[in-house]
DNA sequence: AAAAAAC
């Protein structure tokens, strides 16, 4: 591994500033339109409900639409609570961006009880709310000069109290749609609140992956410069830090994954009982099977009568969605788009490698040749993604490099930052990266073994094409993959993408077959492969069962379901 | 439907 490291490390420097002009969220104006997909001659096949470019053309369709924010003056100070019964609204708001260039139109669906205006500039919250002065000057100074389509509509929904389940794509400032108006609750940094507002943690922040975690404390620290605001990134190291009561009555936000607080929450050694803000980002992988029951603790723990919560996902099936539903209290909805649909600029490609011993040759063919870096690619399993860097390096390539949950923090922390920095060309990595990532400058994923769930390819393919820029993203198939060809190509052809007929065609698979075909093991690529993570599968087998024994008991303790909306469009 | 992820 470390002769790899050297490897890898060595070699031609990358060129950072070659994407420098590209990487800044959201300073951009030239959000390219002339998408190819545009031109794509056939919304005629598409399901009328599906057909995205309708709205963003602007042609009449159903009740929904896209409208020009520009053509229509709106009444800024309208109120809240204009509407005080009791019945869903749909409201329909288009996308208020700048408008020196057409953009990109997204279809906005709230659903909910007194739905809050969207606002269209960050500065139009000032007529409403007390915004911090240094959190206003801290936004134009890390790029975030216009609000995007959720950041519009789901601030002034947190701002208002309100619980939240935002459904938004890949790469459009979702992080920023919790961040900002938390911060604006909170007013001001605990240690300058004299107890009035109690004592400890008021704001918790979950996501699913360390680096994400670390991601989002990024993004958060960005936001709170100049001012004496406790974030805390919650580890090993900052838990036992916190352990002291006079340091973690003084903290303002944490983000965490779950486990890590749960053990904290376990020993005792920290309490839930001040947080008035919960986010879940990544809600539908935070509330599948494996972390339910530790998202359930957290929650549980969040004792304070006015908690507000809020969900965040670029997907959510209606599984995920109906125990969300259930969490939340007197919900609103927001769709972004459309749900379970990824960005229409991400040019997306099916390829056929007959198997898997002809997906090395068909990789190393297109490195071949002059391609674009950085590159992600994702591996089906920890040991293929630290073989297939290896290979890839044997073979020549420069600068590949390997990220997955096997490795140490240290070693995937060094991974995260080469990629930030530019020094990867090639980041091969399993699921870990798959969701909520932001490299900027990610030109192509390629899906080298093929997504377990729709949900992962989305999230997959959206680690490009984010903020407005565009992206590729190939995904290999063999012929074991074939019975869930069609349900990613379904997904292609959502997004607006034309596909072969022959895919198009294939017969929905039977539950047998899909069930027979989740029996066949993938090949090891262990040729010299390193093995990791064998040790933690004992550990982990040990976690499961005891996950598993927490469940039968909240199980048998479950108590009568709330009222819950009703899951649209998920297959 | 299934591997990976969380400490």
């Amino acid at each position: 591994m470390e002769a790899f490291q050297l490897l890898s490390s060595g070699g031609v420097k990358f060129n950072k500033t070659k994407y420098e002009k590209d990487v800044r969220l959201f300073t951009k104006n030239k959000l390219t339109t002339k998408k190819r997909s545009l031109s794509n001659p056939s919304p005629d096949e598409i399901p009328a409900e599906l057909d995205f470019f309708k709205y963003a053309r602007n042609s009449t369709g159903k009740r929904k639409h896209i409208d020009s924010s520009s053509d229509r003056p709106r009444d800024k100070k309208r109120r809240f609570d204009e509407d005080k019964d009791d019945t869903d609204q749909e409201t329909e708001g288009p996308e208020p961006q700048g408008t020196e260039k057409p953009q990109m139109k997204h279809k906005v669906t709230s659903r909910g009880n007194n739905i809050p205006e969207a606002i269209e500039t960050f500065d139009h919250l000032r007529n409403e709310h007390q915004i911090p002065s240094q959190l206003l000057q801290n936004l134009p100074k890390n790029g975030y000069n216009h609000p995007t389509s959720i950041q519009s509509h789901a601030i002034p929904i947190i701002l208002g109290s309100r619980d939240l389940a935002a459904i938004s794509p890949t790469g459009t400032g979702k992080t920023l749609s919790y961040l900002f108006p938390i911060m604006t609750a909170l007013q001001a940094p605990i240690s300058s609140m004299k107890g009035e507002v109690g004592f400890g943690v008021r704001a918790l922040v979950i996501a699913p992956t360390r680096e994400l975690a670390h991601q989002i404390h990024n993004e958060c620290l960005k936001l709170v410069q100049g001012r004496k605001w406790r974030t805390i990134l919650f580890s090993k190291a900052t838990a036992s830090t916190l352990a002291d009561k006079n340091v973690r009555d003084k903290v303002d936000i944490i983000i965490s994954t779950p486990l890590r607080l749960v053990a904290s929450l376990r020993a005792e050694t920290f309490d839930l009982r001040n947080v008035r803000h919960l986010v879940l980002d990544e809600a539908d992988r935070l509330l599948d099977a494996e972390f339910l029951s530790q998202v359930q603790e957290i929650v549980a723990a969040c004792t304070h009568p006015n908690i507000q919560k809020a969900v965040f996902s670029a997907t959510l099936p209606a599984g995920a969605e109906k125990i969300a539903m259930e969490m939340l209290r007197d919900p609103i909805r927001v769709v972004v788009g459309l749900k379970d649909t990824p960005l229409p600029l991400i040019q997306q490609s099916l390829t056929y490698v007959a198997d898997d011993q002809s997906k090395l040759p068909s990789l190393l063919t297109s490195f071949a040749k002059p391609y674009n870096p950085p590159v992600l690619v994702f591996t089906s399993t920890q040991p293929r993604a630290s073989s297939l860097a290896e290979e890839l390096t044997l073979n020549g390539i420069q600068n590949v490099d390997c990220l997955h949950a096997g490795m140490t923090k240290k070693e995937r922390d060094d991974a995260v930052s080469r990629m930030r920095q530019g020094q990867s060309w090639i980041l091969i990595s399993t699921e870990v990266m798959a969701r909520g990532m932001d490299f900027k400058g990610v030109r192509e994923v390629i899906n080298y073994d093929f997504p377990t769930s729709v949900q992962s390819y989305i999230h997959r393919i959206g680690r490009t094409g984010r903020a407005g820029q565009e992206g590729k993203a190939v995904t290999f198939f063999t012929d074991e993959d074939a019975p869930f060809l069609k349900s990613i190509a379904n997904v292609i052809l959502q997004s607006g993408q034309t596909m072969p007929d022959w895919i198009i065609k294939l017969p929905k698979p039977s539950k047998m077959k899909r069930k027979a075909m989740g029996k066949v093991k993938r090949p090891e690529m262990v040729n010299n492969a390193r093995k990791i993570g064998r040790q933690d599968a004992i550990r982990k087998r040990d976690m499961i069962a005891g996950s598993k024994r927490r469940e039968a008991k909240q199980a048998a303790e479950k108590k009568q379901k709330s009222p819950m909306m009703d899951a649209d469009n998920s297959s």
